[in-house]
DNA sequence: CGCTTTGGCTAATGGCGCTAGCTTTACGGC
DNA sequence: GCCGTAAAGCTAGCGCCATTAGCCAAAGCG
């Protein structure tokens, strides 16, 4: 039996493939298997199981889409660097549909010390650096901050969401609409920065 | 043998209970089957299967959260409606975790002529009739109607989805985020009345 | 009272996740 | 260059779940 040279991050990266093609909820370790031309319990060599690989992936998917954030927003400031993160953000869920989906799961708890979750977890805080120094221009601080960012994501996501989801008619306006949407938001938070809030702490 | 008495619905209302308990992805026929006291193929004689299922659940979810929107948001107007709306949505979400998530499916496409695929794209309507009269009281047309709608579903799917995935931390101040940001919302629709758009075809 | 419809059942199949235990490959130390 | 060992593959087998086929009893209706 000739090796077929796996690792972990092969293996974690034709996961992130497959439920790109198939879905999220349709990951399966059997097409996982199946694709890097192995049988199916050989993969318990690379990952714990399915539950590994999940969080794994969404590991995989945060830090890509935290790069890619950041490369998009790099350079830029203020509203410039908000339409590049929406832009780049949207993109992403588009491009990796089921990627993006994996990035959504909760990482999970403390409680859980298995080296997906942590894995998983670490990853996340990534994409809210990214986030938090984009809106860095805008001069916020404290509740504002916190704010700010708690609606952008809700924006973004919950766009990305609903247009995954088949959620909109009227696909050839998605553009505009979307536009238009983050624009506005950067407008709600240049009015805020004027009246400042309290100060510390922006955990997310 | 004495006969269990179920039907279709009361399938289905169990299923949303199993969701919110265990989660929507760990929806079994084998859950629902044990706490409906029966074994799991005689739930064949009332749903096609667990796609079935999953269509029929998102449809009877996506009336009910219809059904309390409606009721929340009757008899006010504009800012109001709005905030009242909001709070609805969230309430639901938050009581009713596995339910909400099944909303969120997208509905199969016009393809798809089975019972329950039929069933959650009506159930789909509904919510989105809710949600445009509740936005009436703006004075909102054309595409800037298109956007409103587009953005609140955003805001408040968003919010949900990032406050049910864990994606928030600070929980404590979680109200005060989520009313702020559907405020601002308010007031950036307020600025669009004033200009309106175009005029026809407010789908979604 | 008998017939049909209906809602339950058992049995059997196939797919998947997972574990156990075996074999072979690659590699590092002598 | 050889040998021991760890890593990476394999087969076999278990249990759970979804699905189908086919049986049987209970309700409802004349």
């Amino acid at each position: 039996m000739p090796r077929a040279g796996l690792s972990r991050d092969a293996v974690v990266a034709e996961a992130l493939r497959v439920a790109d093609e198939v879905g999220l909820d349709r990951l399966t370790l059997a097409a996982v298997a199946q694709r890097c031309g192995v049988r199916l319990p050989s993969l318990y060599k690379h990952v714990a199981g399915l539950p590994a690989l999940h969080a794994h992936a969404a590991a995989a998917a945060e830090r890509e889409l935290a790069a890619e954030l950041s490369a998009a927003t790099v350079g830029r400031a203020g509203e410039d660097a908000l339409l590049a993160l929406a832009e780049a953000y949207r993109g992403y869920a588009r491009r990796r549909p089921g990627a993006y989906a994996a990035t959504l799961r909760a990482p999970a708890g403390e409680g859980d010390t298995s080296a997906g979750a942590a894995d998983h977890r670490a990853a996340a805080h990534e994409v809210m650096g990214v986030v938090l120094s984009a809106l860095a221009g805008f001069g916020l601080s404290g509740e504002d901050a916190v704010d700010a960012v708690r609606g952008l994501r809700s924006l973004l996501h919950g766009f990305a969401a609903l247009e995954a989801a088949g959620g909109f008619a009227l696909p050839q306006d998605l553009d505009r609409s979307y536009r238009r949407l983050v624009r506005s938001h950067g407008e709600v938070l240049r009015s805020w920065s004027s009246a400042p809030g309290p100060a510390p702490d922006p955990v997310r």
